[in-house]
DNA sequence: TTCATTTTTTGATATATATCAAAAGTTCTT
DNA sequence: AAGAACTTTTGATATATATCAAAAAATGAA
């Protein structure tokens, strides 16, 4: 799995440590449409994304799905919130593809940041990476028009661009499918 | 000052350490207009803001000024990105009122992060703290009407909302001054 | 393979917000 | 206190994108 020189490439972690921290994980296969967390729902785990692709929505005032992100890399997914401060889950999480997943309950990972430094370090470095991702998207919506969106979604995000759903994508970019339709037709 | 206590309400930390980080924190007086990070320089501080107004913005390819976030309350800013990653700086962060702050450098902050196991789960929740707040940020501008985006911004910040700029609002809300002011004109 | 369901495309029209321009108001400097 | 510089307001117009509606295409189930 890959789950090893992805922590490393972050922070590395000593060969016995990290051996304890992997034991934790759990392997999990789930297929197309699965929910890993429904809204109202507690979310208990955190993901490792082997293989797969799945987005987290919420449903607004007017029934409508907004998805807010995408994910296929490899690497780290949860109901941030949800899991971090243990509350009712304001978003479903979906999968779009059949997926490999490694997965690690609350209290377990918890465990592993108090019984490792090099773990909490993890946490944190991690936690950042996040931040710096979701700050980048605000900067990619905030004053472009709808095609400059697409185009930069199409460029940073093309695997996801080209295999989710067009209503799933517009809803991303904070436009209409109709729009993001004709911007694809010229395109 | 309020940073002993900001601290241990994110997590307890002890009597002694505490007051060991503490004592790396220099405080800083600086007045309105005094930038404390410019572009493409490297941002060697991570700051505690006991009192002010600060907002961090970047010039975007048409020579506007968009407002990236503000922040009045007590807590922590630095440029994230430039900070942690140690690299230039894509931003502007500057004193929208006289300020009352307290630093700590990059170097003093990563090695009390090693040092104290407590510390750096101290940076990994207010981390996931940070990350909380843009991704709400984000959820309130996508798919909301100017004055939607408004109203949620006054009934969440009601401080900046009063003491900034209009035109500086404008742009963190992504919407034009003059729209802002109609917005407003019509209570 | 066929039918039902879901997703995407296309068209016509409406509307919120941008843009451009200038006046009015506020703040800062000397 | 007066003038300069900056910020906000107001007006007229343009435009990107939403909305509503229906047809076409793709996907999934039996």
């Amino acid at each position: 799995m890959k789950l090893a020189p992805f922590i490393n490439s972050i922070t590395p972690i000593a060969e016995e440590e990290l051996h304890t921290i992997l034991s934790y994980f759990k392997y999990e296969t789930h297929s197309k449409g699965h929910q890993l967390l429904d809204v109202g729902q507690i979310c208990n785990k955190l993901y490792f994304m082997e293989k797969g692709l799945v987005r987290s929505f919420y449903v607004n005032e007017k029934g409508k799905e907004i998805t807010i992100w995408f994910f296929n890399d490899e690497g780290f997914l949860t109901g941030v919130d949800s899991f971090f401060q243990q509350k009712p889950s304001m978003n479903t999480i979906e999968l779009l593809e059949d997926s490999v997943l490694y997965s690690i309950t609350y209290s377990e990972l918890n465990m592993l940041f108090d019984k490792y430094h090099a773990m909490e370090k993890f946490g944190r470095l991690l936690s950042l990476q996040l931040l710096s991702d979701v700050v980048e998207k605000l900067n990619e919506i905030q004053f472009r028009t709808a095609k400059e969106r697409y185009d930069l979604m199409l460029k940073k995000h093309p695997k996801i661009t080209l295999r989710a759903p067009l209503g799933h994508i517009a809803s991303y970019l904070g436009i209409t499918q109709e729009t993001l339709s004709r911007i694809r037709s010229q395109f």
